[in-house]
DNA sequence: TTCCATGGTCATAAAAATCTGACTAATTGA
DNA sequence: TCAATTAGTCAGATTTTTATGACCATGGAA
């Protein structure tokens, strides 16, 4: 099981990352990320058709790529936040070129 | 439909298009076009975890976004030939800054 | 001490993507 | 005319992804 993972990323290095930026919420939530901090509950009001499972689930996955940190913010009202990392930001130039190519 | 398809492009333009170009064969197909002409059977035989359908499928897909282009050889062995269009070759430096990325 | 908000988890269901094996259509060489 | 090659199509099965609704844990306010 590992090996085959292992064989097809050295097949095509792109694919795993594609499979990972891709799904059906991560764009979106990339994009809001861009703009700032934001909340689980926020995030969940903003995308009112996303469910709460898919939206963990990305931002799981979003977390282990590094594109995000989230934050438990211990004070007035308590809540977690995300923010977009620096490694996440070099990503916003490369979907700025993924546009002007569509 | 059409409307909700088009509102969701208008909220995330690039979500469409990392869904277009990830699937699970697209971008190895992508990478050997960009190695020159490559027939349907040559791809079967260099892909051989892939099968027919799903081939076609994202040949189809491909042909519909401008990457790929569809010419039927009438000669000597009759067959089919997939090419990379200008448009796919654009692609090719975004490919190589994702890769950079990761 | 009970209630509420926030930020989840979990089991299960539904939908979408992918695979399989059988079949077809056009061309060509024997 | 018959078989082989190439490039598919098709119906149905399997696998993966996404959605749903119920439930849980923590901290603070009343």
């Amino acid at each position: 099981m590992t090996m085959e993972k292992c064989e097809k990323q050295a097949e095509c290095p792109i694919e795993n990352l594609l499979k990972s930026l891709s799904g059906k919420w991560k764009p979106l939530i990339f994009r809001y990320a861009t703009t700032g901090p934001m909340r689980f509950s926020s995030l969940l009001r903003q995308m009112p058709e996303a469910n709460k499972q898919s939206l963990t689930v990305a931002l799981r996955e979003m977390e282990e790529l590094g594109l995000l940190e989230r934050k438990v913010i211990r004070q007035k009202p308590l809540h977690v936040e995300y923010h977009i990392t620096d490694h996440g930001r070099a990503l916003i130039p490369i979907f700025e070129s993924l546009e002007q190519f569509s």
